[in-house]
Parts: structure tokens; sequence; C-alpha cells
DNA sequence: CTGAAAGCGCTAACAA
DNA sequence: TTGTTAGCGCTTTCAG
């Protein structure tokens, strides 16, 4: 392999002016410039990044934590930070945790390794004062609603979001309204549960365990919902489904299984997926592009933390 | 930032040990052993990976081209990829072309800089003799039905699938039919034409160039197909759509516009996705877990080129 | 079993 | 404007 001294001696230069030419920095003669890049050409001679990473410290490579990347709301996430960290001359490095902590760690650990720059994380199994010790070795951006100090975040108010729908329902004189959640644990979903209880006593409505339904998270998942639906004896009349994918599954699964929708059963999906609009799902859109592009932003603006909040938008369509 | 060096002092020892060390070799005495680990974890040392990289000339680090994550073929494939790598301490970096030659060049020339080990190509924009050049600096693993000398392939045989689907139809009494694909150059699309019109030809049917349908890739799409079909004086009687997304959405706008199916329209897509199943939409099952098993082990093997097949199975449903 | 020392290939401070 | 040189932090050969 031909190295940045092969060059210099090709050239008749010194790899100091080799170095210079190849990062484009000022104080060398249109001549040598040409020399080098006759040699450059001649030998097809590549950098080792490597070895450009360890002498400068910086990788351009950005981790990026989700769970799973194949359903629709981390890859629609996935494919923002993406469009903008290709837009930036950085690289993704992709760590699907499926929400266990060692492979999480292993992203953590890229950081102090200092084989990445930054990392974002997207969805968390770890606790909070964990991820925090990291941010002494590199950024860290969390799509969480938090405001630390070391630690920016791009954040939807899950709360206000998901009382928001509760009252929509409420409004179209749902009393009997119940949810789906991708898993309990999760910090949005103890935002949405908050919500969730206080939607409940100020309009004076009891509690029932029962109309939650939890780890609705594959687009299949919707059918354990329609099933456990039928077994009811005294159903919810609207559900809340977080993930429009879900929410598609359980309206296929209606219509083929007798339960009307709007009339027995009211849907707000979420995401505002295509398949949402065009199965005509009253669902929240969240803004992918704009989380993304924030997250990214923040996790290489080494400088300040910050905290973004993006807003969700009910879109009215025809299941409610 | 503590370095080996520094731990190598406070352990009494070389750095040559230390190296042993942390990575397990032999020849190192317990006694000297447990020093190192003890200053390695008063000092929360890590190493530095990057330097690691220089020395060894590996990175554990896999490229993976794609043209869009959020596409449910790409992500599942990626999902896949995603899961052998995990499995094997491999890190996969994320390429999203969205076809772009130079996006692609950019994962080819982190080969050329040794930043990644391979690289997995799902699908290129590039002609295939430019990419050959690049396994001198690496193992590549290519989605696509070529046999080459140099690159590893796992591949659909894209002219026998979809002749097989074609005539599934032909059997079913269609012979008006047609078809929906991703991108006219694509090479799976033109085994596909090339399957199609071996079937026109052998059941002396007339080809209609009405009845190909292009740059169907996202969801949306299958609206565009719908309300070209809809203006269709003579449309095709049966399609195989080459994504089961956009016939997803086509079944659904169907199912809306008042096209019978599969009575005035007979669909056949392709991946198998859970919706597809939900919504008995007839298909061609891929096998994404085989297909990214097959790449990730072609592209870590670095010995041997080898060309996998992977089978699709139609399943029957009702839309047909 | 252990350690000295020579790289890996590039960057950047400093001197000229 | 150019070159010398000392790192960056780790691995590995070789001699002991």
């Amino acid at each position: 392999m031909t190295n940045i001294r092969d060059i210099a001696k090709m050239a008749n230069v010194s790899v100091t002016t080799v170095s210079r030419v190849l990062n484009n920095h000022p104080y060398v003669t249109e001549e040598k410039r040409k020399a080098v890049m006759q040699a450059v050409k001649q030998s097809n001679y590549y950098k080792n990044i490597n070895a450009v990473h360890l002498s400068t410290g910086k990788t351009y490579l950005i981790g990026i934590v989700l769970p799973y990347s194949d359903h629709p709301y981390f890859s629609k996430l996935l494919h923002a930070i993406s469009n903008q960290a290709l837009a930036n001359q950085y690289k993704l490095i992709l760590f699907q945790t499926k929400y266990q902590k060692e492979k999480e760690e292993e992203a953590l650990n890229m950081l102090k390794q200092k084989q990445i720059d930054g990392l974002i994380i997207c969805s968390r199994a770890h606790e909070w004062d964990t991820i925090e010790q990291y941010t002494a070795y590199g950024r860290i951006a969390l799509l969480e609603n938090c405001k630390s100090k070391s630690i920016s975040t791009t954040f939807i108010d899950h709360h206000h979001t998901f009382y928001h729908a509760l009252e929509y329902l409420y409004k179209n004189n749902h009393r009997k309204i119940g949810y789906c959640i991708y898993r309990k644990t999760g910090v949005s979903s103890k935002e949405r549960e908050s919500a969730y209880r206080t939607f409940l006593k100020e309009n004076n409505i009891a509690y029932q365990p029962a109309y939650i339904f939890d780890q609705c998270l594959q687009y299949e998942d919707g059918e354990k919902v329609f099933h456990q639906l039928k077994q009811m004896t005294d159903p919810p009349s609207a559900l809340v489904v977080t993930s429009d994918q879900v929410a598609a599954c359980l309206v296929t699964c209606c219509q083929k299984g007798g339960i009307d929708i709007p009339n027995d059963l009211a849907i707000i999906g979420f995401d505002n997926h295509p398949m949402a609009k065009y199965m005509e799902i009253t669902t929240m859109e969240i803004p992918f592009e704009e989380m993304g592009g924030s997250l990214f932003k923040q996790v290489i603006q080494s400088d300040q933390v910050t905290h973004h909040q993006v807003d969700v938008r009910l879109i009215e369509r025809k299941t409610v």
C-alpha cells in the first residue's frame, strides 16, 4: 500500500506538503500541488482514514441507537437523520438494540473509544444516570423530554399530545377510551399514562386497566388487540394507538371481523404514515424530518446543549 | 486521556504486557494481569479504537449500501443484516444512496480508505465494472444475480420468480397481465422484463407498454397506479406488484374507488410483509433473514467467493 | 513469561 | 512557502 511518504518521494516534496494539498490547505505553489496530484493519480493513492482519525481525534461518524430498524417509526427517523448526515459529510453507524442493555452499552462505549464523535439515542433501555456519565466522552443527543444540562434533547410533549388526542375523542362523545402502547416501561409511555390518568380524573371517568394494551409495536400486534377486544364484555368505544401500522392492522381486522369503525370503535393513530392517509385513519402527525434534523444538529454542535420541542398535529380523517 | 503507556506505568509493566492482557493473549502471570486490570479500572481506561484500527488494519465495520432506509423491503433487509452483524461483533455503517452515484462512491471509497472491512450492496446505481474494481481493496457482497469471480452474491432468480407469478395469473384465466416495478433501469427489473416478454411470447399475448407501471416504490405510489388504471379504456385484469406496500395502497384505493379485487383486478404482491397477510394479499414471500444472513457471511469470509440463491415462495391469498 | 522498540499512516507545531 | 519532526495510541516482532 502506498502511503503519504511514498507520494512525497514521488513528487519530490515533503509529507507536509502532500498533507497540505490533500487537505486543501493554503501555502502550496501550484507547481508542487500539481506534482502531488500527479503522484496521487499515478499511484492510485488513497488516505488511510484510520490514521487520520487517530491523528485528529475525530471520525465524522455518528452512532445511532434504536431498538428496531424495520419499524416504520424508527426507519422514518433513521431516514431523516441519514439525510442530514449525508448532507454534512457524516456517516451513520447503526446500533439496533432491541432494548438490550448490552447493545446499548456497545454504542456508549464507542463514544469512549472515540470511534464515533457523537451518539443519537432514539430510545433507550439504560437508566438516565448511566447515559449521562458518557457525556464526558462525546456528544449525546436524546429523543426524549428531559431538560438536562449535559445532553441535548429533541422531544415531543407526549403528555400534552396524548391529552389532546383523548380530548378529541371525548368531544366526539367517547367515554370508554383506551390506548395501545409499545412498552409500559418507556419514558413516553409514562408521560402518556400520566396524561391518561389526568384526563380520567378531570372527566370523572373510572380507570380501567383492561383498556390499556401493552406491547403494540409491530403491524401484526394490531390483531392481538382485535382479539382481546372481541372477548371483552364491555370493550372501549375508542382507542388511541401509538403507531399507525398497529392501527392499520387493527382497522383491517375490524373490517373483516365485524367491528364497525368508527361506530363501534373509534381509532386515532400516530405517525401519519402514508398508509394512514389512504386508509383514512385519523392520526397524530409526527414531523420526522424536523426531528431528525434537530437531533443531528444537536449531536454535531459541540458548544452548547439545547432542547427542542417538536409539535404534533392531529389530522382528522374517518376513524373517529 | 489515559493511554496504554499510562496503564503500563501504573501497573509497573511494559506496554506489551498491557496489550497482552487487554487482548487476552497468553503468557502473562496472573499477578501482572491483576495489576493491569486494577490500573485499568482505577483510571477508567478505554482503548482508543482508532489506534487499534490503524495498527491492525481491520475495523470490524461493514458498510451497507441501499437506496432508502425507510422502505419496508430495505428496512427488513437492513434489520436482518444488522442482526447478524451484532451477533458477530461487527458494526454496520449505513449508506443511504437514493441511487446517487456519488453516495455510492463514498461507500466504495471507504473500502479504499480502509475504514470498512467490507461492503454489502443491496442495490446499485454504478456500473458493474466500476464496482468490481473495488474488490482490490476489500470484500464486497452483492444482492444480485450475477456469477462473478471476484464478488460474492446472494440473489433471487427474478426471471424464474416473476415468470412463476405470471403463470399463476395465467392459470387463473388472466390474459391481460401487467406489472409495477421500482425502476426500469434496475437489474432485477430487466430480469423481470425478460421473463415478461418470454411469458407473452409463449402464450401468444401481445405486448402492451401501458401495462407496465414504473416508479412504484413508496406506499403512495399505489395511488398513481390506481388513477392510471381508472383512466384506461382497456385496463389489465391482473397486476404483479413488486412491493407489498404498493400493492396494499393499490388494494385500498381500489376498495374505495370501486374496483373489485380480485374480480376486476387481480394482484400479486412481493415481500410477504405482515400487511399482506392481514389484507389477504397474494404475494411472493422473500426470505429476508436468509438473505441478510447470507450477505453478511459472504462479506466477512475473506477466503472465498460464493453465490447463494434464495428461494421465493408464492403465498396464495385472496387477491387473485 | 516479559519488555524494548519499530512501526501503522497521517497531522500539525515549529523552524527555516 | 516549505520541510523536519514529534506525536496520535496501539500492536507485534524479536531478543532476552
